[in-house]
This record gives C-alpha cells, structure tokens and sequence, in this order.
DNA sequence: CGGTACGTTGAGTCATATCAACCATAGTGG
DNA sequence: CCACTATGGTTGATATGACTCAACGTACCG
C-alpha cells in the first residue's frame, strides 16, 4: 500500500534519529516494527496526561512535544521537550508508576506508539539495551539536578539566557539565526518558572542591548556570547 | 578476626536495609561481598567531589550523606540525602560521565565501596537487577521532576513547610516527635534555595504559629497537618 | 581564652509578581 | 463581510517576598 510506505521503519528510524532503539538486535527491531503503532498528532494535541497509566511510550519521528507538570494552582511546569529520535513516557513505563507528566504536542508531530510489556522484555533480553536506557536516564537526571540547582539559585534574568542557549543548542538555529522552536512567551515563563509578563520584559530588554531581535515568536540570536555572559553572572 | 565480623555482609544487609541489591542472585552477592570495600566517614568528610571521576559507588550502610551540586557563586544545592540502603554516585558510573555532584557527610556513616565494573556487569548479567536499578532512576526521575516544580512554582514558605514533611517522611520522629536528622539553617536554606535568614525568620515564624518547636537545632514537629496545609496553599 | 561556626535580628533594597488596561491577530458564526 | 471572541503580546503602576548587609549573640573546641 501507498500510505505503508510513509510509516517509519525503527531500523531505519532509530540509526538515522540516534534514537535508543538503534542498540536493538535485528530480530527485535523487527518485533519492534511489527508491534508499535504509528500516529500523527497536531498542535496542542494531548499524548498523554499526568496521574493516567501508560499502556505504552512513544518514539518520536518527527515534530516537537513538550513535557510538563501542573503545579498546584493549576500552572504548567515545563519539564522538557522532546523532538527527534527522543522516547517519552518510558520514566511511567519503566518505574510503572502513573504519569507524573503530561505531553503536549507544541509542533505538529508523527509518533510511534509502543506497548509497555515490549519495553521491559527488551530491558530484560538485551543487556547492552538496558544498559542505554540506564545511561539515558541516568543522564537525564543529572540534566535535571543541574536544572535544579540553576532555577534555585540564579536569577529569571540568568536563567532566560540560559534557556535560549539552551533551545539554540537543542534546536538549532535557521540560515538567519533564527531559533527553529516557536514558544509562547506563557511556554517559556513555564520552563524557567516565572511571570509571562516578566519573560516579556527580559526579552525586550536583551533586545535593546542587541544580544536579540524579535519578530513576533520568532526569536533571532545575534550574540550569543552575550547570552553566555548573562547566564555565567559575569554580566 | 573480630574486625571481619563487624563488616556487614551484603546477602544480610541488602535484604534487611531494602536496598537494590536483594535482586541480586547469591552468586552475585557473594561476589560483591568479596570486591566490597568497608569505609567509616565521619561528618564533613567527603566521600566524591563533583567533577571528579568516580571509580565506583557506595551503598549506605549507616549514617546520613547529603548529595549538592555547587553553583556557580559557590553556594551548595542539596540534591538529595542518602541513608541506610540507598547507593549513591550510581548515576555517574552508569552514564559514565564525570561527577555531577559532591557527597558530604552528615551524620557519621558506615559505607561499602563498590567498584564501578562490578555493577555495570551486574547489569549485564541480571535482567531483573537491571530492571530494578532502572525503577529506582525513573523513581528519582520522577521525584527530581516534582522537585523542580516545586521550587519554580511555590513560595519559600511553602517549601520550607513541604521539606519539613519530606524530612519527616524520609528519617522519621523520635519519641517526642522530634526529627531524626539534624541540618543547620544553611543546610535546610540549600534544600529549598532560599537564604539561610529566610529560613531562620520562616522557622520561627513557624514557631509562633504552634506548628513547631525549635531546641538549637533540632526541630520538633508539633501540627503537620498544619504544614501539609501551608505547603497545598491552603493557608 | 580566643577562635570559629552557627544562629538571630533589624533595616533597607531590589527583583519579580501581580493587577489592570490595552492592542493585534486570527478564527468563527450569523 | 463584519461583529464577536479568544488567544497572545505589551506596557505601566504598584505591591511585596525574599535577599543582602551588618551587627551581635551563642556555643563549642582546642
């Protein structure tokens, strides 16, 4: 069939995305193939939501999602984003507790949805699997430690610069250096933990000092050794 | 000797302290008891500096270690606590990354040094301890995760209240329902990422209200509830 | 006995949140 | 086609939580 063709392969994804699949045997990549499901989801769709089981995680093959929890007064918290050859929901999956996240589709996305139970019998069958996972989660949570440590003891102003350098390294930046992810403002207060209006404010403020240029949500990075400065408190 | 009979034996301390290693087969353990190292630290000493290369973890046989990062202006961020049962430094011997964090003493500790290869072939060799040490960093992943929420979204006030129940949760109450670990103002001030005068004038504050006692340092918790409602907002 | 680390309190300041008003844009339905 | 509504962005005024700085008290320790 003509629409079979479109699926992405995990043999031929997870090489070409870096994803964690690419450790697989081939038998099991072909197991893989055989059981996931592939779906498409647009923006501000909902993959998944806190406090719900997870029968299953995802393997993204395209598009951006954002990763967050609701604070108590109702507040996103942005843990991550994930585009990419990036899997999420294997924390719920794997520590088999309920979603303490949910996902948001913030740049229409093609996803691989893939059942929970093949997870944990890869983790069991291949060691060297396993061990890759272990080094990805071990490796997210010092992310998150370092994130820890920057959003209690820098300022919104620090921690602004840091998130577009961030979002630089992570996304890249277009052949005008314009940032290629497209945030609200609202989305990025929600990821260094501060007011809309303060994000607003800030932005401008880089702007004026010509580290920055904004059109509308777009975001153009004209001096990022500036940027690097402001997050290293030297200025 | 009678030095021998004082070394804990990990086939009777894993089962007893709960830690990973009750997954292990008796094989397994009898090897980790023959590569295990018996280490005494008293408090202040540390056991690993961040940055630094680790060469293997340690399993928490007595005894309190605080887990920070250093930030950039050289002010410590409490990332976690171990004691009895847990492992510490896990992380950087699975990612195979440098330390990300420092390990202090707290209360005086019995340890057993495990060589980093011992684990990383444990994990080879036992898809269930595997398994299991992936449950623990999702687990943290997930704790880490609430962490950053809290700390981007809550006041001081209602984190000092949350840590307070944490600190109660995790090492309990003795008799008269004082807390059994004991941290300076500072040390509780680098948990929540407030100021050490923060955390003075808040505990006090705490005091007037009849929801604490303070003897010097030891804190006795007299109307958790009461926490538990300062920490949802309630009040 | 002096030193060092910790605890406490007060006063002043500042970064950031909050509140309110307003504008721009785009999609919707009559 | 146009009012209508929703969403996102911006700006200003004001309030305040929390930090900083400084002084001083306290306790333990060699």
């Amino acid at each position: 069939m003509k629409e079979e063709d479109s699926f992405p392969l995990c043999d031929k994804c997870a090489p070409e995305a870096g994803s964690i699949f690419r450790h697989l045997l081939p038998a099991e990549l072909e197991q893989l193939n055989y059981r996931k499901e592939f779906r498409k989801f647009r923006r501000s769709d909902v993959l998944y939501r806190e406090g719900g089981r997870i029968s299953g995680f995802y393997c993204v093959h395209s598009g951006i999602i954002k990763v967050f929890k609701t604070g108590s007064d109702g507040k996103e918290q942005i843990i991550r984003f994930a585009k990419t050859g990036d899997i999420i929901a294997y924390r719920s999956v794997l520590s088999n507790e309920a979603a303490c996240t949910t996902a948001k589709v913030i740049a229409d996305c093609e996803v691989c949805f893939i059942p929970a139970d093949i997870l944990i019998s890869f983790v069991k069958s291949n060691p060297v699997f396993a061990h890759e996972l272990l080094k990805l989660a071990c490796h997210e949570l010092g992310e998150a430690n370092t994130f820890i440590t920057d959003i209690a003891q820098k300022t919104v102003r620090e921690r602004l610069a840091e998130i577009l350098l961030y979002l630089v390294r992570d996304f890249g930046l277009d052949e005008n250096n314009y940032l290629r992810i497209s945030l609200t403002r609202e989305e990025i207060a929600n990821i260094i933990g501060t007011a809309t209006e303060s994000v607003i404010r800030l932005l401008s403020e880089f702007k004026n000092d010509g580290f920055i240029e904004l059109q509308g949500r777009r975001i153009r990075i004209l001096n990022s050794r500036a940027l690097e400065n402001i997050h290293n408190h030297l200025a």
